[in-house]
DNA sequence: ATATAATATGAACAAGTATTCATATGTTGA
DNA sequence: TCAACATATGAATACTTGTTCATATTATAT
């Protein structure tokens, strides 16, 4: 089964997903929350990007769709929202593996 | 398993393939070789791009190890280098169309 | 040889994007 | 109420990237 010439904007969404991880600030957030969720700051510290970078990324993937948040009293978390980017990105890693 | 802030740079790696795969073009231009290998100017009939602006992004795939490429007499024959874009692809629309 | 077809390349430009800085908002504990 | 902390936001900037235009290269057929 393949998807000859888009017929229904498949490809135009999953671009638009690639673009969400194409980015390695990105892919650290999401590789530091693959198990657990984790705030803001835990991330920050974790990744060793400012503050107000991690927000701003955040944010982007939580539009997406790719992650989600809960506000519990001081801190927020963030999680991943589904397990379909956790297999996106395994695969991808596995690809790399194998010599990329 | 997972990879808590890369061990070995396969977050880089991949972010760099993941930007490959977040082009419409691009992902058009993969979609058309699913099956197939195909000559420069049927994937630009096939895509309605402009040929010189397939050129540049055929390229930029082949120089990725994502497509490879053959001459042969006046013609240049693309395809698919590996089948494991082939499954990123397919668990990304597969991901898509649970609705993203 | 030459015209024509197939593909590649380089420069230029517009549009998009990541990061930083400064500041705002909201929350807790004293 | 205030100070300290956690997070978000907007503007500015530097950088990247996709596309187009013009032109170069290579192959074929006549």
């Amino acid at each position: 089964m393949h998807y000859n010439i888009d017929n229904s904007n498949h490809l135009k969404k999953s671009a638009i997903i690639f673009k969400a991880l194409s980015d390695e600030t990105r892919l650290k957030i999401i590789d530091c929350l693959f198990d657990d969720e984790k705030t803001v700051n835990s991330i920050v510290e974790a990744t060793e990007i400012s503050q107000s970078g991690i927000s701003h990324q955040l944010k982007l993937l939580k539009d997406l769709n790719i992650l989600k948040n809960e506000k519990r009293g001081k801190f927020v978390y963030y999680s991943l929202a589904d397990d379909h980017v956790k297999t996106i990105i395994e695969q991808t890693i596995l690809h790399v593996k194998e010599g990329y």
